[in-house]
DNA sequence: TTCGTATTGACAATCATATTCATTTAAGGC
DNA sequence: GCCTTAAATGAATATGATTGTCAATACGAA
């Protein structure tokens, strides 16, 4: 059914691989960018954006489409898990809602959707940011 | 604290809301401008973005923002809830959730996180779509 | 090493949305 | 109804993230 994507390991992705590494909060596609560059490592804009789609594809990296449309990108764990976002400084806490997953999978059963998946973010300011 | 936004009504305002109206399922800007067009109203493209943005600051309308960036508004009733939404046709099902909605609140707050908003929605292709 | 193809990147193109600013108009007080 | 004023409008322009193109390059399997 599915081919394998045969991904290649490449000078360009191990350097964005790095640099969301070494962040831990979200980035946007133009900061990686950046980030990669100031670490003297020469990535094309064009292939910083591939690179964060591929990772995101193969689940290594957890995306957010903000409000105003730009996608941030985050190195993850693994495991299937939604953020709490301060909209001030944009640090992140990972959190696991075995109750809401449930819930979404039920939900959308009962309604006789198939394929089913969800986005859960929840959005607040930090003890830290509210001063 | 606030100041009352004192919102006008205006011929436009009424064209862009009757058109959301009419349609019921999700739609974008662009898609509402067209509409309005086709009833024969003539509403600046400007103007449609900034009534939309209007309703939902106003919390008359539903915004979700897709995968692509781009903002869909749906006319929806007036308390909070949530979306199942058909990847494939776009119908979408309200749901209430209040476990989720106690879930968000008390996550959030065990982390010292104030003025929490939360985003949940379930996608998924619908029974009809499905074949 | 060789070869096929995945990957790269400079550049142009898209396209949703924001900004500007001169003009129009709703709404409250008279 | 008339005035006044700030809100609202919209055409044009700008913004800015993301995508498309395509020739050149470099993994990595054999
Ligand atoms: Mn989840
Ligand atoms: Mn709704
Ligand atoms: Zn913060
Ligand atoms: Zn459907």
């Amino acid at each position: 059914m599915a081919e394998a994507p045969a991904r290649r390991q490449t000078r360009q992705r191990t350097a964005v691989a790095e640099a969301l590494e070494a962040q831990g909060e979200f980035r946007s596609a133009q900061e990686i960018y950046d980030i990669v560059r100031q670490r003297g490592d020469s990535v094309g804009l064009t292939t910083v954006y591939r690179a964060l789609q591929a990772m995101a594809d193969d689940g290594q990296v957890d995306v957010i489409v903000r409000g105003d449309g730009e996608a941030v990108y985050r190195q993850c764990s693994p495991s299937h898990h939604h953020h709490l976002v301060c909209r001030s400084c944009r640090s992140t806490v990972e959190i696991d809602a075995p109750d809401v997953e449930r819930w979404a999978a039920d939900v959308a059963s009962q309604h006789g959707f198939r394929d089913v998946t969800h986005t859960v973010e929840v959005f607040g300011v930090c003890a830290r940011c509210a001063d």
